[in-house]
DNA sequence: TGTACATCAGTGAACGCGCGTTCACTGATGTAC
DNA sequence: TGTACATCAGTGAACGCGCGTTCACTGATGTAC
């Protein structure tokens, strides 16, 4: 009746849980499409075959990660779309949050970003799904701030989609900026985000 | 002193041409990061060390296709800017440039929008060199229209930025779109350009 | 125009290597009584 | 609590295969005279 997992659940969780962790790291050179079952095994140090007790083939561990990593990008978005409004003061902060989630999960954010347009199918048609669930998100978020009064569904989405690409967009920035450079990203974001505050705000004029 | 060039020279240009059209045909399913050289040769039907007479390396060809895709995208992202503008119809044109852009380029796309973030550097470099270059050119395009009388320099990139950065999302989107879909990708777009066009408009309130 | 030599794009054999996958196995953990 | 059997995560040897790279080569094209 408990639901306390046994030994060996444990340890299978734990070597998965390596499994994913090592290719993550990997990946931050490569693309997924290119990454090998036996780097990932020599990484943790398991045996090759240890792979198949886990995953079907790398594609199949690359779905794995989508979650994980979406997962970690979850709060990040929600934390940012209620942050985020017209004051320039509430605009900065949703940028720093993206800075500060970019700093602390750099891996999951440039898998994301790579494999969204990526070389396997089955990886892209997975974020696909997850970015699509978040953007609903988003929208329902948006429906209930007192600007979206008169607003139609259709226009609510096309906000959040702009919104949600432009996160992973700014995100995708901060990642390849050099320490020198992320002011100027922070503020060309913070720019890109005014100017579509201002869009809303006269969209129904 | 003509120009002309000689028959080994041309039967030269002819090969590497195949390598590359070849490589891209490959890379519809699959990174640059996992090329190989020996598929690209089987590819054309030349012997693999044929391929060393043109490039050092796949990452090294990769380089040669940016160029060659940024090249075609080019007249799309002027066409688009020149074409854009506050009026629906404005923005209605610019969107189906993009679309037919799409239609006759679908690799030139797909590369560009896969290795923009993928898992080879010096071609991740060589995208980005080219989409600044772009920017700058879009910029020096919006300075000139009367919309733009009193925008920072700044203000201008930003925008500019923002247009190119939409332009290539759009055209990722109709890449994987079904051709159910292409029309409610098109509507997304649009609405898109004119919460952007809006936001423009009212920058300097 | 004809001849003798130089260039060089493409060849084909050979190499060592790491790949994904199969298979029968081991031995610690789990379960039934 | 103790015993006998079942489960199953991880092993290690073996396989055939395609990879990138080297090397000496061939023969058509180019050049000098």
């Amino acid at each position: 009746m408990s639901h306390t997992l046994g030994a060996r659940q444990v340890q299978k969780q734990k070597t998965r849980q390596a499994l994913l962790d090592a290719a993550l790291g990997l990946l931050e050179e490569q693309s997924l499409s290119s990454l090998g079952l036996r780097e990932v095994t020599r990484a943790v140090g398991v045996a090759p075959t240890a792979f198949y007790r886990h995953f079907h083939s790398t594609a199949d561990l690359g779905v794995a990660l989508v979650e994980e990593a979406l997962g970690s990008l979850h709060p990040m978005i929600a934390g940012t779309v209620s942050a985020s409004g017209d004051s320039g003061e509430r605009i900065d902060r949703a940028v720093s949050l993206i800075a500060r989630h970019v700093r602390e999960h750099p891996a999951h954010i440039r898998f994301i970003a790579r494999e969204r347009n990526g070389g396997v199918q089955k990886v892209r048609a997975a974020i696909a799904e997850q970015m699509a669930r978040f953007t609903a998100e988003v929208r329902t978020e948006l429906a209930g701030q007192p600007e979206s009064v008169g607003w139609s569904d259709d226009d609510l989405l096309m906000l959040a989609g702009l919104y949600v690409d432009q996160m992973l967009m700014t995100a995708g920035a901060f990642l390849e900026a050099t320490p020198g450079e992320v002011d100027q990203v922070a503020r060309e974001a913070t720019r890109r985000m005014r100017l579509i505050s201002i869009g809303r705000r006269h969209w129904l004029d």
